[in-house]
DNA sequence: ACCATAGGTGTTATCGGTAACCAACCCAGC
DNA sequence: GCTGGGTTGGTTACCGATAACACCTATGGT
């Protein structure tokens, strides 16, 4: 920066505020000066060292993310529609994943909030304890999303995954459907697919429908192939169910699968429904019956209530807690 | 670390070299000296300020990644495999996406290397000039992946996408299938899926079938609504076809589904091929024959040629340019 | 008893920008 | 012509860690 503020006849602080833009330099003589200083720059190949600019400014120009896994579209949506809104803000998504365990959303917000980022997002809604306490202390303005926790740390963008399993509980009832089971994954890791189980099973228990027909299998990210064999085993152990819901499209895939290959009909001898409308339950025959979540929409959302506690942050203030909530639908298809 | 520093007695360079972990205190006294500094930290809630560190020593811990898209199995595989090798050197993955855009890729890079990343990974072997000027300019080490450039920046980790197509066409003719055709995306963005045509369109000419047998639709990322559509296309241009290949297992999944719509048997009526093992090409039904690749072994390949690349960067050496072959094999499955 | 050596610790300078403050300038209005 | 407010550009100090070097202390060999 020396160089070319040398070059161009300057001092460095001024080349600094040329390349600010949001800064000063808003006369005329001062726009045919910032235009020489930029054209030095990409003349002599200078670019600003952002490292530089971040120990200096405090101000990283970076947005932690932390989803559970790459590989799901919504997830992969959302932090689309996050960027899609902050990148005009000249911010950088700094993204991790957790891999479904909380320990190791832990070590990387440890990580990442060593890398001094403006804002922090989190998918779902909850945390160990330590990783809390860290955010907190850190003072940087945090969003939860793709949950409503009772305690929120500060920030929520998202809707009741119980709820929304809920309504698709009554949605089957209302089809006619008596006997419904589930199909998800073991409670802890993914807190987001124990909502849905508990919406379900409160759902099932105040319409009076057989209660506790309930598949877990083990790790999330739940699985197509895991959605096969859970269909196998609900099959197996309640003979009458005519309808299953599972935690995610992606296992409601596998069951359907599965039926295929058993030659057994889908929606006449069961019915299943999905959650998260995936491409793949748009696209497959029969489509599949799903809880449709925007997810992009979502991250748009979250992109501009973290751009609104980061300017905010600029300024040295900070905004009040806002929960915002995003509409869920269920979409009826071929699948029920 | 001043604080810490005081607080335990010592010096901050010693508190520095104390969470280093590679750097000396070797023996039992200071094992002892560092139990007690790394209490402190954790006792006080300091965490080190990896932006300082940046900026102090030059090594920013960051790699650079950028794929097309987040959300397809074979990337984020990819960015799990290299996770897994490069995190244990303390390593952190800086992840873009270009949206199969060469022009949000240039951009992209353009942004990560302000950033210091120590080694930067690209999908693919196709890049506009000046980004190719800029990684070369970097002297950062490169390693572009999923691809085997005639023309490599540095480093290459990939397969041949044009004889992975073509090792296909002969297996569907090995199988008897006289009349093949190609679904794939429009050449100019998705430079895979041009090599990938380009293979299968040579293998058709030698193996003396009918050629020219593409539908090529719009913009990649390939959707199963794409592969959907297309094959209809497919049918009523060519009704003699009885197999196809498709660019993606996306869009193979999509011809397969639209196949079920109309009640096409598969493979009887037509057979469909895919590329890349994805989840739900395995586990449809009928599954889905397929190009596979092992992501997560790619990732993993390209993280140590990274971490080796990035280990001589240290010393202010520099490896010689390798290029790693990553083996594919054609998976026969029911769709053909 | 002395020196050579190695390993541990402290001191100083520095990375490349920007915040904060300050000096010079311009123009309008008295 | 002078003052005062607003703008522009320069100066200085500093962000928080580490590299490089200097120094000190044990250890072992002669």
């Amino acid at each position: 920066m020396a160089d070319v503020a040398a070059r161009v006849g300057v001092s460095k602080m001024t080349v600094s505020r040329a390349l600010k833009r949001s800064d000063g330099l808003g006369r005329e003589d001062s726009q045919a000066l910032r235009q020489r200083i930029l054209q030095a720059c990409t003349d002599m190949g200078y670019v600003l060292d952002h490292t530089a600019r971040t120990f200096s400014s405090k101000r990283s120009g970076v947005v932690a993310v932390v989803i559970p896994s790459l590989n799901s579209s919504n997830f992969s949506e959302t932090a689309q529609g996050i960027t899609s809104v902050v990148e005009g803000a000249g911010l950088q998504l700094l993204l991790g994943y957790s891999d479904y365990r909380l320990e190791n959303e832990e070590r990387l917000i440890r990580e990442l909030l060593t890398r001094r980022p403006e804002g922090v997002v989190l998918a779902g809604g909850s945390h160990t304890s330590d990783a809390r306490t860290m955010l907190k202390a850190s003072g940087v303005p945090v969003i939860e999303t793709w949950d409503l926790p009772p305690n929120p740390i500060e920030h929520t963008v998202g809707f009741s995954n119980a709820e929304a399993a809920a309504s698709m509980v009554r949605h089957l009832h209302g089809l006619g459907y008596r006997s419904i089971g589930f199909i998800g994954g073991t409670s802890n890791r993914d807190t987001r697919g124990a909502d849905r189980r508990k919406g379900y099973a409160d759902a099932i228990r105040a319409l009076g429908l057989p209660e506790n027909r309930i598949i877990s299998f083990g790790q999330p990210p739940i699985s197509m192939a895991q959605g096969s064999q859970a269909l196998a085993q609900l099959l197996q152990r309640w003979p009458d169910v005519d309808a299953v819901l599972c935690v995610s499209d992606l296992a409601a895939f596998g069951a359907l699968a599965e039926c295929q290959r058993r030659a057994i009909a889908v929606p006449k001898r069961i019915a299943i429904a999905g959650f998260g409308d995936f491409e793949v339950g748009r696209n497959c025959y029969p489509a599949i019956t799903t809880v449709a979540i925007d997810s992009h929409a979502l991250g748009h959302a979250t992109g501009e209530l973290l751009l609104r506690a980061i300017d905010a942050a600029r300024l040295g203030e900070r905004i009040a807690p806002e929960t915002v909530l995003i509409p869920y639908r269920v979409e009826q298809r071929g699948s029920t």
